[in-house]
DNA sequence: AATATGAACGCAAACGCTTGCGCAACAACG
DNA sequence: CGTTGTTGCGCAAGCGTTTGCGTTCATATT
């Protein structure tokens, strides 16, 4: 049926282990018997059975890469460039989709990657007892966005000084009530919107600006809860001039609920984001830009490397930082005189 | 170190095959033993290796999905629905992101889901070629979007009445100057550009209105092509006073071209999309909706089905197509009567 | 009471690789 | 010319499961 490393042992005139070493590029092999192998081998078409290689070696040569929604525009595209990253070294890469709850603690106890990857990629941020459940895996572990955790390599950006150019962009074109739509619900146990939401306080107490709670909204990291915010917001007694969301999609998600109000950007509001997501430039939005695919492609060469040299696991994996930038765009401008409405 | 299957019988005094048989809720074990090993398995945290399991039965619980680029909405959407499918019904995925060539033609040539998949979901359409080498597998194979291949199951919509409905509400609200851009280019062989592109052609010849080739451009499926293809269009000599584009990113790429020229939507230009993506509302881009997260999980369910009864797959592989619509929004309007400029 | 029946379980042979070790054969050395 | 290395290769023992078959034992059958 399926062609096995006998037959090519066979056809070759070699032992199946002559053919392992060779095919692999393992020495104790002629150079002309490997080039003959290799011939054989190409011509039946002979491919290793990944099980029975792994079975026997230990290594699967396969990443588990974990996200929670990877329709999302931010975690498709840092999937993307990861796995270009793991593909280009020979790694396949095992996806996990996590969005509910319950596939979440479904993956966690059942932990189908276990015996099944060289390491794992985590997108989210898992709690205490799901980052213990990865470090039982006993391979290197990496994650990017937020939080660290001990034995975890974490790329990531710096969301408070991020947070502060945004917010003290507003403050520096005038505007004094200034809302931010948060991303702090849902079951992501991360140290992001907690941070974006201190530095937020932080620029306003350090502008001399009174923090009101009726200003801030929780947007679930989705267009239709930054809507719903945005509503939110708008139904406060002094709504805002201007709001920070802690992403482009809540972001964009305000801009619809703005236009629904019949409420000018940036004339009547000042709407800033976060992320540069690909559609910022197409609506203007004013945003925080981080390298969402750079982050990506960092975290997973951290993780190759840390498979090169499996010497150096004994220190604590390393924390990288990249840096973000304010992109100015069309949806940011000084408070309008009489406000909005 | 890791705890087997052995030290698992070892443990609650029984042999190997029956802790097996037990656990996978085989036949031939007493109900009283099967707790017991239930639960002296979960007390060790012992989970079967799947690299032993698949070499020992040849089923791997994996299924293989191909998509050219993970980052873009659209697969992502796909992928994203697909792969809750499969994990609910306890199948890992493994991911092969195809977006340049030389990655796809590695894919294709070395084959690295031999022996490592039960099943493939190819999201990007495979040549003659490609699609010989997939069915060499000997597995269920299934795309989603675009043309029909032998030996596939095909999910996707009507290319060519989703076209018509865009273009003829073009031409109904009076248009007479209607561009395309178009997706053509690009390594993807699939028939979705050429047919969109013929049911352009028809709806125009269906309302006498002579094909201009100045009028199409090529978008390249991106958010920048479409910039690039729109403004293209508006060097024209006798630029359109609508567009049709082939997708939203291609049409959000329009609407910023447009910006950049200060020509007003819909005043100066109409644009009509195509996919409805999650964004397309917050820009208000009239689009043909279609069911894309819909696709993904009736594509996985349907090889599903094919695993389960391997007797049907003597016939040929079934072809399904889903429902679509226009979705009007504030991009389309009757022409104005001057014109653009 | 003797036998047939079936359920519950163990044995052992795969599955297709990898890898430590042993054994030739041959080269280089004294 | 005998010794020591080196190189190239084969042997065989795993790796952790699954599964066909055989065995045991309690229960049903005549």
């Amino acid at each position: 049926m399926t062609v096995s490393i006998t037959d090519v042992a066979r056809a070759a005139g070699v032992s199946a282990s002559t053919v392992s070493r060779a095919l692999r590029g393992r020495p104790g092999v002629s150079d002309e018997v490997r080039a003959q192998i290799a011939a054989v081998a190409a011509q039946l078409g002979y491919t290793a059975s990944r099980s029975a290689s792994s079975l026997a070696s230990g290594r699967t040569f396969t990443i588990g890469v974990v996200v929670p929604y990877v329709g999302r525009w931010f975690f498709g595209t840092v999937l993307d460039a990861a796995e270009k990253v793991f593909s280009a070294a020979g790694y396949d890469v095992l996806l996990y989709n996590l969005g509910s709850p319950e596939t979440r603690k479904r993956f966690f106890t059942k932990l189908p990657v276990r015996k099944r990857v060289d390491a794992v990629l985590s997108l989210l941020i898992p709690d205490e007892e799901e980052s213990a459940a990865l470090r039982s895996l006993g391979v290197p572990l990496a994650t990017t966005v937020g939080g660290a955790r001990p034995g975890f390599t974490v790329v990531g950006i710096d969301d408070r000084a991020g947070t502060e150019s945004a917010v003290r962009h507003l403050v520096n074109l005038g505007h004094r009530r200034i809302g931010m739509i948060s991303g702090s619900s849902g079951p992501l146990h991360w140290t992001t919107p907690v941070e974006r939401r201190q530095a937020y306080l932080d620029v306003l107490a350090d502008a001399g600006i009174e923090h009101d709670p009726a200003l801030e909204a929780d947007g679930d990291y989705t267009v239709e809860g930054g809507e719903r915010a945005m509503t939110e917001l708008l139904a406060a007694s002094r709504p805002p001039t201007a709001v920070f969301a802690q992403s482009d999609e809540m972001a964009m998600g305000a801009l619809r609920a703005l236009r629904r109000h019949r409420l000018r950007v940036p004339d009547d509001v000042s709407v800033v984001g976060f992320d540069d997501h690909e559609l910022a430039d197409v609506v203007g939005l004013t945003t925080v830009a981080q390298p969402v695919a750079g982050q990506g492609a960092e975290a997973a060469r951290l993780l190759l490397r840390q498979l090169d040299e499996p010497d150096a696991d004994a220190g604590q994996p390393g924390q990288v930082q990249m840096p973000i930038r304010l992109v100015l765009r069309e949806t940011t401008a000084p408070p309008s005189p009489r406000g909005p409405q």
